[in-house]
DNA sequence: CTTGCATTTCTGTAAAGACAGAAATTAAGA
DNA sequence: TCTTAATTTCTGTCTTTACAGAAATGCAAG
């Protein structure tokens, strides 16, 4: 097992930081980078010496990484041990976790709108017009975005990207259409 | 002050919910979801008492939302007390709330990105040329995203709708014409 | 200047999350 | 089946965050 560049330790520490801003435990993140720059699929006891931290807290991250989807185990020859690799390519990578992220932040609201809406219509008397069109809206915008999600991730990964290039262009053109 | 319909409450109480998955306090959210649907401005005691927090926890999360802005302070006539509204409009809300997130969440990450590829590039020997190739193409993906939001960001809200709303079609074409 | 309300800051407590080390479980090879 | 290495689950501690209530500050009208 190399020791780690400087670059790379840089890197690790900071993808941990910015976890937690991610609503991502440090531990979790960091084993991701870690497992990320790695070429070679890391056993558990590496990544607790790498990385320093105790066996017990690499075992739950892993877990969850394994949830996300974006981290696999993997047998060596000769080797009864588990180990794990990152998926590596980025852009499937963070299609990965927009997914999931998705599933986890967008979902449940989208659902939750819709209900609110429901019951906002089946409301006897004056009830509050305002904050009805306003919820309204709101389910609106995410239905918009929830829509777009999907069709996105419809597109192969080389459609995605050149559109993402191009994003402003086109939409400046519909905007001048639009005129 | 009238009472909240029934719906507004389990909304206000979701989004409170979905804040802690967010990175935002309950609390935050809870006030941020209530002026959304307030047609008039509250002040700080009526937030309370709708809610049922401490008058503290009201103010400190007060703050938060206006560092945030999407939460402005304005004053009623007659009436000393401050008073408080959301951004009404959703397109423009979610507009703030994305950039106020790619300068806490993208940008560091991405300045942190570059420094470290500077390090790998600078890196005497042979180093590690795998984990250099992977921090470069994730480099390069933090910038096609920033760049993406930069572009987006300038266009008005309207071309933005219609540029989300048509997406998928774009990219195909974009897609078969690549081909 | 001072009185009284509005607001913020401070302080302590409660709750949640992160994490290490120990114990328990699983599974492979002898 | 027994042994041993590997992994997971459990338990307690420590740190961080959330929050209420109290104290302090700010501010406007008289």
């Amino acid at each position: 097992m190399k020791e780690l560049p400087d670059f790379a330790q840089h890197f690790i520490l900071h993808w941990g930081e910015m976890g937690t801003k991610w609503g991502i435990n440090r531990t979790v993140a960091q084993i991701h980078a870690l497992l990320f720059l790695s070429e070679e699929p890391l056993n558990a006891e590496d990544i607790c010496t790498r990385l320093g931290v105790a066996r017990s807290n690499v075992s739950n991250s892993l877990r969850e990484l394994q949830n996300w989807g974006i981290v696999k185990v993997v047998h060596l020859p000769g080797d009864r041990r588990d180990h794990f690799e990152s998926i590596k390519d980025v852009y499937e990578m963070f299609r990965i976790i927009a997914a999931e992220r998705k599933k986890r932040e967008i979902d449940p609201t989208l659902a939750n709108l819709r209900n609110c809406a429901d019951e906002a219509g089946q409301e006897k008397g004056e009830g509050d017009p305002y904050a009805k069109k306003q919820l309204e809206e709101l389910l609106g915008f995410f239905e918009l975005v929830s829509d777009f999600y999907d069709k996105m991730n419809r597109l192969p990964t080389k459609s995605a990207i050149k559109a993402i290039r191009m994003g402003d262009k086109i939409a400046k053109s519909i905007g001048a259409i639009g005129k």
